[in-house]
DNA sequence: GTTAGGG
DNA sequence: CCCTAAC
């Protein structure tokens, strides 16, 4: 809060000097977007969020950038955010999500509180929860606008001392959002040489890991016309919903100070970044967030020129500003464990602070140990090591870096000091997966196994597993400005599942930012991969993998209710799912509840995979049994007293 | 930690 | 499957 509270300090200064009414909100742009802000109205009715002040959220201008990917609905972009040119009283738009950057925007001449921001900027980023920074997915209007200009970032005009993007409209072409900013000073924060259209910050600061099913893929629904799509979400979407909406929820309260400019040129310090975080979650609620990462970031991945051949990305582009074409990323492959490794050099712009941009295409995964009866069937097998896999990376995990064939275990160290620079070769780098604590191996046991012969799988075929790892090193600008290319790792992926992560950094220590792991193998509804090491203050608690109950389990619990009777789940866990680890006494209640639904409905109203009427039945038998028997507990008991 | 129930 | 209240 510190921080934020210099950043409302300095603001106030900038606004004593700047008071005036040049800060003119591009009222088209406002009308424009009030469609979509009113849907983001509409959207918060029905979803439980305590949101007020809705009124900001109309003055806020939306841009939508138009995207290359396969659906032009969903378009990455940031909010934009109104601005002045403090001292040319241009009015231009910034696009920027937080305070934060737009009081750097509007210093970016003004030397006096160089120093000054910058300080602020590296204290706040500790708290900024970034979350808010997600895509926004077109909601309203028709999307042909967005279809005849899909190019649009490519006619970028790059002018010499400025560095300039432009952010297009698609609901109007006329009002084009203008970042402008001046090529010295603050503009280290973007000096990785990518396109500020590309700085959406959602890629790097909710890490995510998803599962696409295309099925539910196929674009954005509208939630003007479809006021309850987001109930008709699939798993996902209730996923995103209740992750994105009620976890982060949390984390924003942690820093909901925001400065909220409005239109009569006054900062004002609001509580509502709750409230954009609720509206641009809602607002995307109905685009799986693994697609709304990938559009995110597609148009960086587009305008960086990023190809993906063989597995391996490369870039044949080299950055707007500063590649060189011999500086492209290089192929590699380590025995450290890393695949390939795609490190990425750009030099930085004349603030003269450089980082080092790393991509890593994927990890393997270190030693995994699996006992299974060779009765059990291939999808069972998927599933044990699914467990495995997902009990390694829930906590089991942490991440080596060696260089130059030596292992680096200074944390503390910044990469300058490891001796990495611009002129290194960063196909020195590794990284690894390493256990965490526990020595011993993460071992799983298929579930009714008994005495099995055991499978020991060193490097588990779960592959690729996609890990993109970002480096922050000592680099504070880096920070979110820095772009993430999930998408490129993504995009023909076809089961990953958001996830997030905490992204929180601890004062004085930025070992990673973020870390993507993406398998493609898992046949079932992976709804969620666990992520690599959990913060220590993880608000974000990983929602578990949807694993549909199959017909064996579903006789198993019958039975073991039919015997012992409901109420007593775990009774019933220890005598029938004992070694069923991911199946919790609380899901074989709600299994049983649902089974008592499924029952009870008619057979054509009934989904998933079928129940054979005969479990159904005895579920029915079972279900009426012991509510007589716990009525007539109940009776006997309040007759005693 | 378990159980029950709403979401 | 999550969350929470109640025990």
């Amino acid at each position: 809060m510190r921080a934020f509270d210099l950043l409302a300090t300095i603001a106030g200064k900038i606004l004593e000097e700047n008071r005036n009414p040049t800060m003119t909100t591009d009222t088209s742009s406002e009308q424009d977007h009030s469609g979509f802000a009113k849907e983001c109205q509409n959207a918060n009715k029905s979803f439980k969020s305590e949101l007020s002040d809705e009124g900001s959220c109309g003055k806020k201008c939306f841009s939508f950038l138009s995207s290359q990917t396969n659906n032009p609905n969903c378009c990455s972009e940031e909010f934009l955010h109104p601005e002045i040119d403090c001292h040319s009283g241009l009015a231009s738009i910034v696009t920027s999500s937080s305070f934060l950057e737009r009081v750097v925007a509007n210093n970016l001449v003004d030397s006096k509180s160089h120093n000054e921001m910058e300080n602020i900027t590296s204290n706040a980023k500790l708290d900024s929860p970034g979350y808010a920074e997600v895509s926004c997915c077109k909601l309203d209007g028709d999307t042909s606008e967005v279809k005849d200009e899909p190019h649009r970032l490519e006619n970028v005009p790059i002018e010499s001392g400025t560095k300039t993007c432009c952010f297009e409209d698609p609901s109007d072409e006329n009002h084009p959002a203008l970042i402008s900013l001046d090529d010295n000073a603050k503009l280290s924060m973007y000096n990785d040489g990518t396109p500020c259209s590309s700085l959406s910050k959602g890629c790097g600061t909710v890490p995510v890991v998803s599962r696409d099913d295309d099925k539910n893929f196929s674009g954005c629904s509208h939630p003007s016309t479809k006021p309850k799509s987001f109930r008709s979400m699939t798993n996902i979407g209730d996923r995103i919903r209740k992750t994105l909406a009620s976890k982060y929820s949390k984390v924003a309260q942690e820093s909901k100070v925001d400065i909220c400019s409005s239109c009569d040129g006054d900062f004002k310090p609001t509580y509502h970044c709750k409230k954009y975080c609720y509206k641009r979650q809602r607002s995307q609620m109905n685009i799986p967030l693994k697609k709304r990462k990938l559009f995110n970031c597609s148009s960086v991945l587009n305008s960086k020129g990023f190809l993906r051949s063989g597995g391996i990305y490369y870039s044949p582009v080299n950055d707007m500003s500063h590649n060189a074409p011999g500086s492209s990323p290089r192929r590699m492959r380590e025995d450290c464990g890393i695949e390939s490794l795609e490190a990425h050099q750009q030099s930085a712009l004349q603030c003269g602070s450089s980082h080092v941009k790393l991509r890593i295409r994927s990890f393997r995964v270190p030693e995994l140990s699996i006992e299974i009866p060779e009765t059990a069937t291939i999808g069972s097998l998927k599933r044990t090591v699914m467990d495995a896999v997902a009990a390694l990376l829930g906590g089991g995990l942490r991440i080596g870096v060696s260089f130059q064939g030596k292992k680096v275990t200074d944390d503390s160290k910044t990469l300058l000091q490891t001796g990495i620079s611009l002129d290194n070769q960063l196909d020195a780098f590794g990284f690894t997966l390493e256990h965490n604590s526990s020595p011993s191996l993460p071992y799983l046991y298929a579930a009714h196994s008994s005495h099995v012969p055991s499978l020991e799988i060193c490097q588990s075929p779960i592959s690729p597993a996609v890990i993109h790892w970002r480096s922050q090193g000592s680099f504070d600008m880096l920070h979110e400005h820095q772009v993430t290319n999930l998408g490129n790792f993504v995009e023909s992926d076809h089961d990953s599942a958001p996830s997030p992560i905490n992204t929180s950094v601890d004062k004085g220590r930025k070992d990673y930012k973020t870390l993507y792991t993406v398998p493609e193998m898992i046949e079932e509804e992976l709804a969620m991969i666990p992520m690599l090491q959990k913060s220590k203050r993880s608000e974000i608690v990983q929602r578990r993998i949807r694993r549909p109950f199959s017909v064996d389990e579903v006789e198993a619990l019958v039975q073991a209710v039919e015997k012992l009777g409901t109420g007593r789940w775990r009774d019933v866990k220890i005598r029938a799912f004992d070694n069923s680890k991911h199946r919790t006494y609380v899901d074989l209640k709600d299994k049983w509840k649902t089974l008592v639904h499924t029952a009870r409905i008619s057979p054509q109203q009934r989904r998933g995979q079928p129940v054979p009427q005969e479990l159904l039945d005895r579920v029915l038998i079972a279900h009426t049994y012991w509510s007589q028997q716990q009525t007539k507990v109940t009776a006997q008991t309040a007759s005693r007293n």
